[in-house]
DNA sequence: GCAAAAGTGTTAGTAATACACCCATGC
DNA sequence: GCATGGGTGTATTACTAACACTTTTGC
């Protein structure tokens, strides 16, 4: 019995939801639990926070130890905190969300803790006792932080590699967003928000129909006025 | 000595940034520390989570104790985690932040655990030293979100009381995002939005001017399209 | 009448949408 | 040639922004 205190207190963890597109739909990395409680069933990786780390560096441990996806580099956004008082029955835990974006091809291998760690698309994730915990609820503000993002940021480039052309990114879009866009249309919007994309200098060759230009993530960070998703519902 | 623990723990804090409009002056809710550390200096109403409290309950009750300010009914909206490991020079305290809009008008009453508690300008509490902790960090993401806030939501009408006119909706505004609005623009634009307005039947008198029409704040609470207070910065 | 504040009209510019159309490639 | 997807042109509609103008009050 290592620790004492004299106020009730509570555990901390770190949770990573972490998204790609994988064939087409929208995914994020869970890993099947070995241990009760919920074992069996899938989770986000994440876990204990240690005495004097950071919690985003928790964070990208956990998601490193449990999936074998290296997170240097990775842009980690704050989703939330979930602190119910029972949402772990064993204790009084307190858990940061992160929100990850990865490109489709990143490499996993399923870690330590972790029996098994994939790729499950969002929408059956979030059916009902998919998930174990409250990530459930954790998933859904996830994917509506993800889709406001998309919004007015140029995140969705992370979701491609380093090189692109303009149809796998609305492609993105389309997926994350779930609706179809005007080809015409976002090509003209998203050439046209000065240091979005720059142009590769290289072009697309041996698919159907005329060669597309490659696109590089430019500096920007910021895309205004933002990409409407709302307007007619 | 009431609890073990063989793994670190953290302890769990609620604070509330409770913002109002004072002397024309966006200000937030502020109480003087009487104990160490960062005695005498400002900072937010909060404190400990109960053994079994949910933290926005917790939220509520210390600004109740502490400014004797009345929560129930109060909207609180989650604002971030903060997490720094040395951000209590006591112990690991992870606090959750949550954001509050009162009418100028509450009453204000100090309680037990501050020496005095009060309305303070956003742009004072901003200089570099002014609150406790880390405290000048959550305010700066407070005010980031609450402008936000105002240009999708019907919030801004926390600020005033069950009737008020355009003009001092429009205040609301100009206060918040620190910049002048078009009147006649503004009036088209609020009251052309279905159900965030309710015209009171009843009109301001005595004032210098055209009497203006009373409104209460209606049932919308999502401004479509958004009042936009970026396009010309 | 005059000042002041509420509220409306009008116009120009900008952006989103829909969709026609041309371009460049594989076959 | 034809199909396919890349990319541009263009008309319509919607909204913003600027500001002139009318309305209704106090003095």
């Amino acid at each position: 019995m290592a620790y004492t205190s004299e106020f009730p207190f509570v555990y901390l963890t770190a949770d990573v939801v972490a998204f790609s597109i994988q064939d087409d739909a929208l995914c994020t990395l869970v890993v099947k639990r070995r241990d009760a409680p919920h074992r069996g069933r899938w989770a986000f990786p994440g876990g204990f926070v240690g005495e004097t780390e950071d919690v985003e560096k928790a964070a990208r441990r956990e998601l490193r130890e449990e999936t074998g996806v290296d997170a240097r580099g990775l842009r980690l956004e704050q989703v939330g905190v979930y602190t119910a008082p029972r949402r772990d029955p064993r204790h009084r835990t307190v858990s940061v969300a992160f929100l990850a974006v990865l490109p489709a091809d990143v490499a996993l291998r399923a870690g330590d803790d972790a029996a098994d760690a994939q790729w499950s698309p969002v929408d059956e994730l979030l059916e009902p006792r998919r998930l174990a915990f409250d990530h459930g609820t954790i998933l859904s503000d996830a994917v509506d932080r993800l889709r406001r993002d998309l919004e007015r940021s140029g995140r969705a480039t992370e979701f491609l590699g380093d090189e692109f052309t303009v149809a796998q990114l609305r492609r993105v879009y389309e997926v994350v967003w779930n609706r179809p866009l005007d080809p015409g249309n976002f090509q003209r919007k998203v050439t046209g928000v000065p240091g979005l994309l720059e142009d590769s200098g290289y072009q697309t060759a041996g698919g159907r129909g005329r060669p597309a230009t490659l696109y590089k993530a430019g500096p920007a960070t910021e895309i205004w006025p933002p990409l409407s998703r709302e307007r007619d519902r």
